[in-house]
This record gives C-alpha cells, structure tokens and sequence, in this order.
DNA sequence: TGTACATCAGTGAACGCGCGTTCACTGATGTAC
DNA sequence: TGTACATCAGTGAACGCGCGTTCACTGATGTAC
C-alpha cells in the first residue's frame, strides 16, 4: 500500500517519479541535480521566492494602516491558493523529511520575522520597544500567518470553512495589536 | 541516497524496517494491523494520551494563579524532553504523510484548543466573552504551545538556544494576556 | 559561408537491492471436559 | 490430573516490482576560425 498523490511528502517522492511527470528518462535527472536533496532546497528557495516578492510588493505600496490587518491576510490567502503547491511543500517539509531542508525553511522564516520585525519598529508605540519585545512580537505575527496558510492548505475547499479561519486569524491579529499599548518593554540604552 | 534515522518521516519507514526493528520477522507484523497506516494511528493516539494524562494531572492539581505561564512552559518543555519520540512523531505526521494521520492530529489538537477554552472561561474578565472569542484566544495559545513545542524538537541541544525559546514563548503568552482587558467582546446572549 | 569541435540534455540497457505481500507452517499458551 | 482442541504470535521461502545509480551512447545547438 503507497500513499496517493496530494498526500505525499517530498522526501517519500522517487527520483523516478520526478523523471516521469517530466517526461524524461531517469538518468536525465543527473544532468540537473545530484541528489534529490538539491532538487528540494531548489524548491524551497523557490517558493520563498515568490513569496518575498508579493511582500514586497505590498511593503512598497503601502496598506492603508487601518485596514492592514483585513488587507494583508487577503492577500495571504489570495496568495496561498495561487501558490498551493509550494505552500503544501513548505507545510510539509518543515519538520519532515531531510533537516537540510528543514533547516532552510526555518532560516526562510526567521528572516521574515527579522524584517517584519523592522517594519514593525516604524510604528507609533513599538518604535520605543526593544529588539528583543519587536522580535517577539513579529514571530507571534509570523507564526500566526504560518499557521492561516496551514489552515487554509488543509481545510476542505469549501468557502465557509474558509471564511471562518479568515475570521480567526483577523481576530487573532486584532487581539494582538490590542496589547501593545499595555506592553511595557525596556527602551532600547 | 536514502535519509538517516532522525530525519525519517513516519510515511518513509518501511514495513520491513519496523519489524526489523522489533526483532521480529516482517511478515510478523500483520498480526497486529494489516497496514502501516493503522500503526501510525494507533501512535497518534498514544501520542496524545500520554499528552492528556500530564495535562489532566496539572488541571487537577492546579497551578498558582500568578505562575501560571511560567509553570505550564516549564511542564511543557519537560514533556517534550521526556517523549521526544512522539512529539517528532507528531510534529513530522502533522502536515505530512497519510491524510488519516493530519486528520486525526488536526482533530486532537482541536479538542485541545476546546477544552483550553472552556477553562478559560473560568477566568475573571473571561467569562463574559463569547464563546467564538474564546476559542480565538484559545487556538492562539494552543498554536503558542505548538510552536514552542516544535522549537524545542528542532533547537540544537545547546541548553542556552533553549532557554532564548523558553524566555520568547513566556513573553509572547504574557503578552496574550494584556490584550484581554482592552478586547470587547460579544457577551453571550 | 563552411567546417571542426565542444557542450550538454537526454537515452536505454543493465545492476543489485529493499520493498509489501502470499502462503503454508510451527510451536507455545490457554480452555473445555 | 490428563487429554483434545483452539488460538494466535511468529516463521521462512518465495514472488514480482520500483528503486537509485553505472555506463557508454546520441544528437541537437552553440562557438571559433
């Protein structure tokens, strides 16, 4: 018994698989990479790609601050499905498969929260927050955004099942904002 | 090329190498279930018993109310030390492998967010909330503890990378709590 | 404009290997009378 | 206390299959002169 097709992780896909959706003869697969390792950082180098440029895209467009929250997690969704397949790859590969891969992905995370967290510092109330208060709060806000995507890779393509993790994950964000102004941080020395 | 022993997913292993494992002949293993699907889930559902007991354990027991964060952390982080095994399990099977296995994860986490929620409910300040807004705070804190749980899997064994999450993860849950005053929610009809 | 050569993606046969699964079996332990 | 039988975990040989990788190769395209 072997998994069928949507189920399959990365590093359980055969060299000969990736031949055969190419059309190509196994051995071609050496002309390309040496080891099915390099194929996946290729994917996930990738992926984020894309994903850095819609980003910034939005970062150089500006939102409207008071609708940045309903705004941003729009285009996160509207991005996730245009980009499926290299969501459901990273969802997958980030804690399975080869640590190589895992290991790029979470470096691919941690600088999205190091920039976020620098966007963040340009805000009233958080521009006398500490690094450290900044970073904490961006891998808050990037960990919930991981886990929207996640939720919206796996949740059955109906749209009110959608509708409700958009409606959590707005909240959630809300929510957030709405400690800031309690927040005490150390001010940068 | 084939992966080394930390990095297997549950959906790599082969039949053959459980058994070997197990010292026991492979076709010995259609004894106990007819496929590996139905081992992993009877190691999901190990996996998150042993999980339940701890938790049942602190809710009887009954943390201080000031030492709340730190207590749980500290209880969580102990936890996953000491099943190492099948938090990886958990953690790799999550979004990867066998569908049943993601459902079956995704079902368990979600009763956890629902049994958090009702004991939020309890709370002073709390018990006025919607139920929608609790399960909001709830999954925001279910997936803290996720994320810390999985950072603590994937941080090199060095107990000062440890500590940096601990400490991020304390200040992040503490922070959840100062949005609660200024949250107005929908009280319950 | 024509010729010689390098580059390089893809080919196809072949290999040894670990896999999941089948089948008929063994032999220890428990149960009925 | 002894005998007959059922249960059931584990055995061992065998199967056909897809796998990663090797090797010598082909043939199209680009480059130098």
């Amino acid at each position: 018994m072997r998994m069928v097709e949507g189920d399959r992780s990365f590093s359980g896909l055969s060299l000969r698989e990736v031949t055969r959706e190419a059309g190509v003869v196994p051995t071609a697969f050496y002309r390309h990479y040496a080891t099915m390792e390099e194929l996946g950082l290729d994917l996930v180098a990738e992926s984020f790609e894309t994903l850095r440029r819609m980003i910034r895209s939005v970062r150089s467009e500006g939102l409207p601050t008071d609708r940045i929250i309903t705004s941003s997690v729009e285009l996160l969704v509207k991005h996730v499905h245009a980009h499926r397949r290299h969501f459901g790859f990273i969802a997958r590969e980030r804690y399975g498969g080869y640590a190589s891969l895992r290991e790029a992905i979470r470096r691919e995370i941690r600088l999205f929260a190091a920039e976020l967290s620098t966007d963040l510092a340009r805000f009233p109330l958080l521009d006398r927050w500490a690094t450290e208060d900044l970073q904490m709060l961006a891998s808050l806000m990037v960990n919930a955004m991981v886990s929207i995507a996640e939720d919206i890779l796996d949740a059955p393509q109906r749209p009110d099942a959608e509708a409700d993790i958009i409606r959590r994950a707005e909240k959630q964000l809300v929510f957030m904002t709405l400690g800031i102004p309690a927040w005490r941080s150390q001010p940068p020395r």
